[in-house]
DNA sequence: ACCAGGATTCCCT
DNA sequence: GGGAATCCTGGTG
């Protein structure tokens, strides 16, 4: 089921709020591995310094993060694969990128791939990729898709919403500032 | 064809 | 806290 909140008039910074909780899973031939999203960052498109979608740029390696709301942006860096949950409008370039999971089920797969234990199996948005055994085949596809999802249907409940600036992105003038980065306060899995 | 630049991670001091 | 690893994308000549 889909929840109310999903839908492409939400607010993408209102998105990123509500993700936090809900479940991430990827079904392989070597079994389930889900996380609860614990930390996300919000990408306002064309005005936005840090986002790829700044100024409107289109590259075909853009295409999905303009495809609207309920796909999955992945995006490679240094070998890394970062997630990112496409929001708004077709056409619109906002999204949410997933930074950090607490693991719940298939741990012991998850901590095989990652070849570290504990935290450090999931919290950084590469970490988790990796953990998950994320590929880039899922670019472009629905968070509603048969291989990686969102499960909507179970929540992590938690105490206390944070939020504070988004990590990595220096030289970015009000950007680099701004609070669009939201996270569980106190979670262990938290990155950085 | 070449080169600079990352929404990162890991390991070292 | 700092720097190297590493690799793909896109802009430029």
């Amino acid at each position: 089921m889909i929840p109310d909140w999903f839908n492409r008039d939400t607010p993408t910074t209102e998105l990123a709020q509500n993700l936090i909780g809900c479940l991430l899973v990827h079904e392989s031939d070597e079994g389930r591995c889900s996380g609860w999203i614990v930390e996300t960052e919000a990408y306002l498109g064309f005005e936005d310094q840090a986002s790829h979608s700044y100024q409107r740029k289109q590259t075909p390696r853009l295409s999905a993060l303009y495809q609207g709301l309920g796909v999955f942006y992945l995006y490679q860096m240094r070998g890394h694969i970062l997630i990112n949950v496409v929001s708004g409008y077709p056409g619109q370039g906002t999204g949410v990128m997933i930074r950090a999971l607490e693991p719940y089920q298939g741990r012991d797969l998850m901590a095989q791939r990652r070849g570290k234990s504990g935290i450090l199996i999931s919290n950084g948005p590469a970490k988790l990729s990796q953990a998950l055994g994320i590929n880039m085949s899922y670019y472009g596809q629905s968070v509603q898709g048969p291989g990686l999802r969102i499960d909507f249907s179970q929540r992590l409940s938690y105490a206390k919403l944070g939020v504070g600036p988004r990590i990595g992105i220096p030289n970015k003038g009000e950007w680099t500032h701004k609070p669009l980065r939201y996270y569980i306060e106190g979670h262990p899995y938290l990155s950085k």
